[in-house]
DNA sequence: ACAAAAGTGTTCGATATACACCCATGT
DNA sequence: ACATGGGTGTATATCGAACACTTTTGT
């Protein structure tokens, strides 16, 4: 494993030598594009169908080279401009894969990324590119590299981080209603929640404000429209929300 | 942000290109090694001294190049063999630390690895070599390039995991006592805790198991010693284990 | 009038928190 | 005998879980 040759630390005890000289993997970034279906009760990732080998004609999560000249984070957000259209999301950084063997063509590691995208931001030339397509995260086609354990790994800390931080109202629209949100959480977590006690402790926290303006559609009484609010944390202090 | 010329994408949309052509980044790996001391009520951090430029005769985390041969944890494991001599503890990766001018020389990512380590696995050559000292994460010294930021990020992590997982076992001896546990505890979280709830709470967790030896130190009663149950979950399910 | 969805309180069990004294040993 | 650290239980407050009916609208 330890290969004396190259036992060179930059880090620490850098020789008098050029970084640049020695080996260096290849760095993309992958990003895992979250979006829900209200309608159908569906969690939905982004994916794009590989026209080349490796693994062409699979399905890939969006993602490209990192540029020498921009961060971790712009890349990121740069796919996401340039692969969906979309600006200005939740976007976070989610783990790094690089076991050697993962791409075949070379050593290839992967920042994966994690973003959360409302339905009404959702804008994607869907049909007219056949090559960009949502799927169901229930109901994955096979996958290129190993983007199928990328998703996973996301999915499960998309569930996590709902349980304690507020990132489920980066999935809604900017107006919403509790319903609607009571629905995204209830697919995301895979589980009915109760309806009193779901209202009483998000509105018990504090972190939405009535727009004034209703929602109506079709037979039944009309809701309440909220609006998250900005300034609440992110991070829901010491207690869960939902724990 | 976007250069065209470099707006190749090897993930899902490959030309006939050689990945190994465009331009990448070096990429590091950094372990931020904690380990506790009882004694004197501390959390500490492995810091070597650097010896070159960048940042010559400052400290900074122990780290290396990730060679093509060796996956990411691989790369962090071979860093606490080689610069520690620790072998086979808890490791985790935490985050990569991407930004463009992190380092002077080129462009260079690192993928920030934490460590814990015990007390008794603890047989650095610090005298030996002053160019690897522990530093109390509560007195830190000036250190290279962010690795400030890397290690404040690496504790909130420890904190926070602290909460709801068992990693504070990895900082302990394979035996120790109830008292020691929640001494740990108290130095990482920072706040003093109730003996008598402490105890209940780690008890009923069914993680622990006496080892049927007591220990002796000095005045007072012998205390139990206990065994951490490997085969108890780390994640502690749903509810955290201190909230 | 009725169908459909929104909205609303209370009870009960579990868990967290606060708190003070006796026990076993070394000196 | 006393100093030192180990070990133990109870009462109260808070929180989560379970549960069913009324209100407002469209048809």
């Amino acid at each position: 494993m330890s290969n004396p040759t190259n036992e060179i630390d930059p880090g620490t005890h850098p020789g008098t030598y050029n970084a640049a000289d020695y080996d260096r993997p290849s760095v993309t970034v992958d990003v895992v594009i979250f979006s829900l279906s209200l309608d159908d009760d569906d969690l939905r990732v982004l994916l794009m169908k590989r026209q080349q080998w490796p693994h062409a004609g699979q399905w890939a999560l969006p993602g490209g080279f990192v540029q020498l000249g921009e961060s971790l984070d712009q890349s990121a957000a740069r796919q996401l401009q340039t692969k969906a259209g979309i600006d200005s999301v939740y976007l976070e950084q989610l783990y790094t894969f690089g076991d050697v063997n993962r791409d075949p063509r070379t050593r290839v590691l992967t920042i994966a990324y994690f973003a959360l995208v409302p339905m009404s931001a959702v804008q994607i030339r869907d049909d007219e590119d056949s090559h960009t397509a949502w799927f169901s995260i229930f109901d994955l086609p096979a996958l290129a590299f190993d983007h199928r354990a990328i998703i996973d790994y996301a999915y499960t800390r998309l569930r996590y981080k709902l349980e304690y931080t507020t990132v489920g109202f980066d999935l809604l629209p900017d107006q919403f209603t509790l319903t609607e949100l009571q629905r995204a959480y209830q697919i995301i977590l895979r589980e009915k929640l109760d309806k009193r006690n779901f209202r009483r402790k998000i509105l018990q926290a504090n972190i939405l404000e009535e727009t004034g303006d209703m929602f109506r559609e079709g037979e039944g009484r009309p809701a309440k429209l909220y609006r998250y609010l900005d300034d609440a944390m992110t991070e829901v202090k010491t207690r869960r929300l939902f724990p």
